[in-house]
Formats: C-alpha cells, structure tokens, sequence
DNA sequence: ATACTTATTGATAATGATTTTCAATAACAA
DNA sequence: TTGTTATTGAAAATCATTATCAATAAGTAT
C-alpha cells in the first residue's frame, strides 16, 4: 500500500485530492507506529504549512470509512491511528517506542467455542492485540 | 468479591472510608455491565444524592489503582469501567445490552511463541477481547 | 483555457470530557 | 472530644473533538 494508492482510494469514492489530504495521508501511510491526530498535524504541516488540525480530524475520519487506518487501543489512550493491514491482521505494539508489527493467523476457533459453550454467548468478532519490545529496543 | 471488601481494600490502602466512596463502590461492584463516570454518576446519585461527578473520577481512579476495576475498550469509546477479575481474566462483550462476561483459560503460548520468532518482538503481554451476545439477548 | 458548481478549507466558536483549584466539611486517630 | 488532614462539591480551567461559516480551489463541463 503506497500513499497513492490511498488518495486513488479517496478519489474513487468522491473525494476531492487537496494538497491538504495528501500531506495527512503521505504521513499517516508512511508511519510504523500509531499517531495522534496533533502527532499528524505537526508532522504533516511539515509538508503543507497552512494545514488546520480540523482538517486533520476530518481526513483521518474518511481515511477510518474507507478502512485505510484504524484506531490502536492502548493502556495510556485509544487516539491513535496507524494504517490498517489488509485482512484480518491483528497488532504487535513495542512498549518502548511504539513501533507496530502487524500479524494474522491467529487461530481461536477451538477457544472461542469453548467459551461460547460455557457462557452461552454467541461469539462473532475478537480483539486480539500483544505488546512486547521490538527487536531493536529489546538490543539496547 | 463485594462492595465491602472493595471498601475494605480502599481502607487498608489509607484512604478514608465516606458515603460518596460506599455509592460510587456500590454501584460499581454490582453493575454486569461497563459503566461510564456520568452513568455512574447517575446511578450513586440515587443512593447518595450529595455526590459530585468529580468525586466519580476521583473514586474511580483509585479502584482502577488498586485493580478493582478495569477500563474496557470498546469501539465506541474507552471511557468505561468495570469490575476487574481475579487473576488473568479476559471479557465477553454483549454487542446488544453490553452485558461483560468474564473468561480465563486462554492459552496463546503457541500463537505468541510462534509471532516472537516471526517478527523478532519480545512479547510479554496480550489483550484478548471477544465480542457476540450474550445468551438472553441471542434469545430475542 | 475558462467558467461553474460545490466539496473542502482554516479560523473561530461551541461542545464535551476530564482535571485543577479551593474553602468547607467530615473521617478517624489520639 | 479534639485536632489533623484527607475528602468533598462547586466553579473554573484545561484539553480533545465537533460544528459553523465565509473564502477558496478541485474537478467537470464548456
């Protein structure tokens, strides 16, 4: 997934391609940890100066509607966003830097049932997220 | 675990024992669902009509503190609170009356041990959440 | 190229949630 | 009972997010 590819994405469902989308996409895309929409704004006004925080919020709302990022979940607050890997992935956060590694293959079936059978919920969706230490801040 | 012993826990961590703490403790312990500080609010209001939500939060930090109670995350919103298990416990989430069930049992060592070595993270903790209906609500 | 329609913009104001401040009160140890 | 001091609720302050609005510019048709 390149940047590009998300503004044809935005482009494809109506939406206009401003200077101002662009530097919030090229900053979100390119991104290996969740940012904050004031973490974008700082970042991305490197690109494009007179970019307002509001328009912020409201790229990465499209961005979240088209599935391109979505919301990470963290002890410390859940306002981050990072891209979102295609499919059914789940994350793999660094405790120490905030890098994301994404995976998928987790297999709960033999665990969701177990526990559908023994709480009578009807299981549809899981969360499933780990946290560890990256291998490069596991080195220092 | 009862709303005595939570007031129990408070006191022997030297904090005092008031009746703005026994209906934010109260209501709390007894609720199977998440509650946010305005419905906590709401609810201790009718045990105790002199408490200020301000004394919600205040309570409410101290119970997440000592590990009484836990936020939960959710896609709507993090800002909600419930009775933390004992031990290591994970939740089931009614998607319809949000009611929580609890479960533990989960063994991710392969899946976790598996994802280390892949990704060259250290792994030391997991979320695990699972969402469905419960079996009331899958009756309607 | 040009003009036109209308989505998008940034600034500002409004809202909502949470935290801080502060003087009055009440828990609890002596 | 008394004294110390944590706790209280109200009000104000802060912080994040959303709504408002007139000016601008993207994309389409000409």
């Amino acid at each position: 997934m390149s940047a590009d590819l998300w503004l044809a994405q935005l482009h494809e469902n109506g939406y206009r391609l401003t200077d101002a989308r662009r530097a919030v996409v090229e900053t979100v895309e390119k991104s290996n940890r969740a940012l904050t929409p004031v973490e974008v704004y700082d970042m991305a006004r490197k690109k494009y100066r007179a970019l307002g925080l509001v328009t912020v919020y409201r790229t990465l709302e499209k961005l979240e509607e088209l599935h391109l990022i979505q919301r990470v979940h963290q002890p410390m607050g859940c306002q981050a966003f990072i891209s979102a890997g295609e499919g059914h992935q789940h994350l793999l956060l660094c405790q120490n830097c905030g890098q994301v590694a994404f995976f998928e293959g987790d297999d709960l079936d033999v665990l969701t049932k177990s526990i559908a059978k023994k709480t009578g919920y009807q299981i549809s969706e899981h969360w499933l997220q780990l946290f560890g230490l990256c291998a490069k801040c596991r080195a220092n």
